[in-house]
DNA sequence: GCCAACGTTGGC
DNA sequence: GCCAACGTTGGC
């Protein structure tokens, strides 16, 4: 299994947003994505990843967890390219678990051990990989 | 294939 | 609102 994290503007779709759609059993598309980079983690991913959820622009903290239900497959809200081919794909989530305790950037960005984590790194990429340690750590942080 | 110009993301 | 980082586009 795999650990990744997904960025979303709360005013435009936050995890509340994320467990109201899916906690009788519906599955969200997470589409919208339109980065080269973002995409392939996507395609990356296999059913049962977890994936944080992160409130980028307004809150700037990791609120919850979540499930990756579907692999990727393309993006129903993206236009073909020339040649008639898909090029975005999205993967389907479920929420699993809001944080008891939300881990604010601030607080990643002062612990030595996430310094290498992608967020930090990467900070423009949207969809980005955590490592087993990273994830672990973070759960703690955020109280689970 | 290089690179300048421009657009977008996201933190501050 | 500003700006750094990075991606994309288009001229050469």
């Amino acid at each position: 299994m795999a650990y990744w994290l997904m960025k979303s503007e709360p005013d435009v779709f936050s995890f509340d947003d994320l467990i109201a759609k899916t906690k009788n059993g519906e599955v969200e598309e997470w589409h919208g994505v339109r980065n080269y980079a973002a995409r392939n983690n996507m395609k990356a991913m296999a059913v049962g990843d977890q994936a944080f959820f992160y409130h980028s622009n307004i809150g700037k903290e990791i609120v919850g967890v979540m499930t990756i239900v579907a692999q990727a497959h393309p993006d129903s809200t993206a236009d073909l390219n020339a040649k008639g081919e898909v090029v975005w794909e999205c993967v389907d989530v479920q929420s699993v678990k809001p944080f008891p305790r939300p881990v604010t950037l601030a607080e990643i960005k002062a612990t030595p051990e996430l310094s290498e984590l992608e967020l930090v790194k990467l900070s423009r990429l949207s969809v980005s990989k955590v490592s087993e340690t990273e994830w672990k750590l973070l759960c703690t942080m955020g109280g689970l």
